[in-house]
DNA sequence: TTAAGTGCAAATATTTTGCTGTCAC
DNA sequence: GTGACAGCAAAATATTTGCACTTAA
């Protein structure tokens, strides 16, 4: 993801841990994984990350850790416009929610922190009295390398 | 879908019609479904109400109708939080988009316009340089009722 | 020690594809 | 008449479940 991260390493674990979540060597490598992701994975390739550290993973494993840290709130689950099949995007939960963008002809992903975004969100909470556990902002359309 | 919707009835077969596509009997009854729905649907659900006015209608027909759609532009696909599986929901495209609310307790979808969300997606086009074709905003809470 | 976690196999859910026959225009 | 469309069967994709074995705490 190309917004920074100010996190410590291994804060996905820690924080696990100190909710009373049990670590195992194949948890700390998916955690591992998904904390120094450059880009958004998804399951599969979390899984291809995950067997070069442990070769006994399962992608079953995989699919329990994702379901973990989605109920403790830790990561984001995406669908970038089901460019490529059904399948979800992982990212870990940043602090400011952001929007993002998926181009339908090169298939890049960008993000955008906005304040705009940040208002609507506020505006639902308000004046629909619905308070917000998730929000999810996904476009689909053409960047600005692809539509000249 | 609660907002209301102005368009004559079966728009949706004349504008399909008015771009050259085949009228079919099946793709007559799909069209009707959509047009008339009171809330969203998915493939499983517009399979059913259409094999009441067609007993043969199959699945995959219902599948390449929403995709012809999609394809047009007619139509908007939606997650809603994946409440329940995978699915997708379907509804027809209004003039203006809307946010989607869903609630995490009773699963009820509530439909919202917004000046900021307009103002949002203007923000993208302008400042990421970014073409927007589909802009979805999809939020998981819990409604007024739910959280007493 | 023991409850939580893992791998494996199989099931489920949703959508897509190939093919042959049919129908709208 | 003919090319687009339909139905059926089967495949493909993504995820979940059941169960016996293993391991972190």
């Amino acid at each position: 993801m190309p917004l920074p991260h100010t996190e410590a390493p291994g804060y996905l674990v820690s924080n696990l841990a100190s909710r009373g979540v049990r670590m195992t060597r194949q948890r700390r490598a998916i955690l591992g994984i998904i904390e120094t992701a450059s880009h958004h994975l998804d399951a599969a390739q979390i899984l291809r990350k995950a067997q070069k550290q442990e070769p006994e993973v399962d992608r079953v494993t995989i699919y329990r850790t994702l379901s973990l840290l989605k109920r403790h709130g830790l990561i984001d689950e995406l669908d970038l416009m089901h460019l490529q099949g059904e399948k979800h995007f992982y990212e870990r939960k940043t602090p400011r929610e952001h929007v993002h963008m998926t181009c339908l002809r090169c298939g890049r992903v960008t993000e955008f922190e906005s304040r705009l975004f940040d208002g609507l969100k506020k505006q639902v909470q308000k004046e629909c009295r619905f308070q917000i556990a998730v929000a999810r902002m996904e476009i689909g359309g053409y960047c600005s390398s692809c539509r000249a």
